[in-house]
DNA sequence: TTGAAAGCGCTAACAT
DNA sequence: ATGTTAGCGCTTTCAA
């Protein structure tokens, strides 16, 4: 707590002797000072390396120099892979480093039962803008306070109940219809879904879209084919058993976002059956023109990095004052009935990721 | 730039109708507050959502509520692993979100060219210690000056230099000392080495142990033998091509850093040679008990890791006022004859990290 | 072109 | 137990 005395802009002025105001005009690159004292000023900062207090900057007005990143939502709750935190880490630094912003992190994400304030880092001024990164829970609302706050901000999910948001995202309802009504093409009629973020947004549009397409072909709803599952393996894996116990089930559409085909195989080998053979599959992943089940019937590409991408250029011309609107990206979902293969990424070091 | 007006502790101060220096009491938990008057503070802060400028705060001291990572030199010329990434961003959320603190990134890391301070982020008092993540340039002239400014640090890694630096790395000089005795006990004589960060810190670490080791044995250096490389894929086969062509070369100790053994039996494949079989290698990796190339006679475990963890420990108390002073952890590699095999580690989501 | 003075939001030191 | 005052380092405003 106690303070490590640094140079100030009056040790400068003394140095350089001249008034802290010169120091300032100098070290925010204003007109108004001469070549010469601007020479002698940069030299006596050079000198002793003085960079200006952070803190003491943002009592006047609030300084864009520091973006918040935030989860508005435990990532045990709901999962980030590690693939798109990389890559996203990997968008943000070559984005706001180029302009020497720093980039702050809240790690303490809310929980369920903390109920935290997923922007706490905005109202203590920490940073003037942030990205709110993965999906927003149905209970959310800290958005409208970010919102009505006048800071640019982003969040990489969209909420109903505030369809004002800044966001950019994939419309997921979109998405569940799309894969719905492919397998009612094929003459399905008993159509599972394994749906994953539970509570949040997400998961909501997954069973808004599955409702709509089976209304729209006149058949029933039944909530019994419809399982919310975590991503851990046993889960999905019942999921799976229990689904397809029932003979008259003969489609799965897999929107559990795990990506996991060892677990939709072996619950479908519990159940006696065989994706490909007993019933179809349509599986969700978030790499183009890939899968992670090669039985599948069909391969629904979610462009949740290219959505993320526009917004990330969107965010950065709002923060840096170019515009001041907010941020509406909504990019469809594409079905693919083949792909080229199964793609494994091998690793690669950080900030090699391809563009 | 312009400031976006909230709440302040005199507004508080005003709706709970006590003075602004009661509502600083209620917010730092200090004492002198009747039950009362605290809780009638409380509930107007929560009823206005506030929370305090961090600015304004930092002024009068200094706050040790959020933590700088730092990359002391650019990824392109030095990589820092997409695994060791997360897994670093792991133990800081681990360690740090515990506490409610902040991680502040300065995602604009000096080149050789730019020759930038990486510590401007601690200068600008955005934080109050950092960690230093990765090797340290050879001509590094930073850390004494955080070293001095009585800041807590953690480097995970060491320089000469600068003896006193506060880190937590592993000897790269006893790995390499070790890896060619044991070759040399092999009754190797023309040794070549595969030499990782030339220019930084564990560059020179290697170099020195591997001279180290020829010169006990009574063997002249030969600088043709020792060959830097990027982790780049044609630079490993070009060099390891290189180095095999010479027939009295009978072994080498690949310490690339870059986990390849596709380059290393590539590059041999074009000398005419086998792994295991025309020479004998020694492979250095960072997982324990673990190679990257099965021919290997040797595999030498670097604990990056577990010296991290243990510094990142220490780091901690120190950063929370409970000690003073430097961090000085130096890990002991590990060489096996056989490990129980290669690992694959299968991609995981984030935070889910195993301890 | 340059500088003096006031004030940003908060807390330490000092009253009451 | 509570309040008043001063001042942290900087920028804004206004004056010279």
């Amino acid at each position: 707590m106690s303070k490590v005395r640094s140079w100030t802009i009056h040790d400068i002025a003394r140095r350089a002797d001249v008034s802290a105001k010169t120091v300032s005009r100098v070290i925010n690159g204003e007109k108004g000072v001469s070549l010469l004292t601007r020479r002698k000023v940069t030299q006596v900062i050079d000198e002793v390396g003085f960079e200006p207090h952070t803190g003491a900057r943002s009592m006047r007005g609030c300084r864009r120099d520091c973006v918040g990143v935030v989860l508005p939502a435990s990532p045990e709750e709901v999962p980030l892979s590690q693939g798109f935190f990389i890559w996203l880490f990997n968008e943000l630094c070559a984005t706001f480093g180029k302009r020497g912003d720093f980039l702050c992190i809240d790690p303490h994400p809310p929980t369920r039962e903390n109920g935290r304030d997923y922007a706490r880092g905005l109202w203590q001024q920490r940073y003037a803008g942030c990205i709110l990164c993965g999906p927003l829970s149905l209970n959310d609302n800290v958005l409208p306070r970010i919102h009505n706050s006048g800071h640019p901000y982003l969040a990489l999910g969209r909420l109903d109940d505030f369809p004002e948001c800044s966001c950019a995202t994939v419309d997921y309802e979109l998405g569940a219809r799309m894969s719905v009504e492919y397998l009612l093409n094929r003459g399905h009629r008993r159509i599972a879904m394994l749906k994953a973020f539970s509570g949040y947004q997400p998961g909501l549009e997954r069973l808004r879209g599955y409702r709509a397409a089976l209304e729209q072909a006149g058949i029933p709803f039944d909530p019994a084919l419809v399982r919310s599952v975590s991503v851990s393996q046993s889960d999905i894996l019942n999921a799976v058993h229990r689904l397809l116990i029932e003979p008259d089930v003969t489609a799965l559409v897999d929107c559990s976002a795990a990506e996991d085909p060892v677990s939709i195989r072996e619950g479908a080998r519990r159940a006696g059956r065989v994706p490909g053979k007993d019933f179809e599959v349509v599986c969700w992943t978030y790499t183009d023109n890939a899968t992670v089940l090669a039985e599948a019937c069909g391969h629904l590409w979610l462009p949740v990095r290219e959505s993320a991408r526009e917004g990330l250029i969107c965010f950065e011309r709002w923060f840096s004052g170019k515009t001041s609107e907010p941020i509406h990206i909504l990019y469809r979902p594409t079905l693919y009935e083949h792909v080229s293969g199964l793609q494994v990424p091998k690793p690669k070091p950080l900030f090699s990721v391809a563009i």
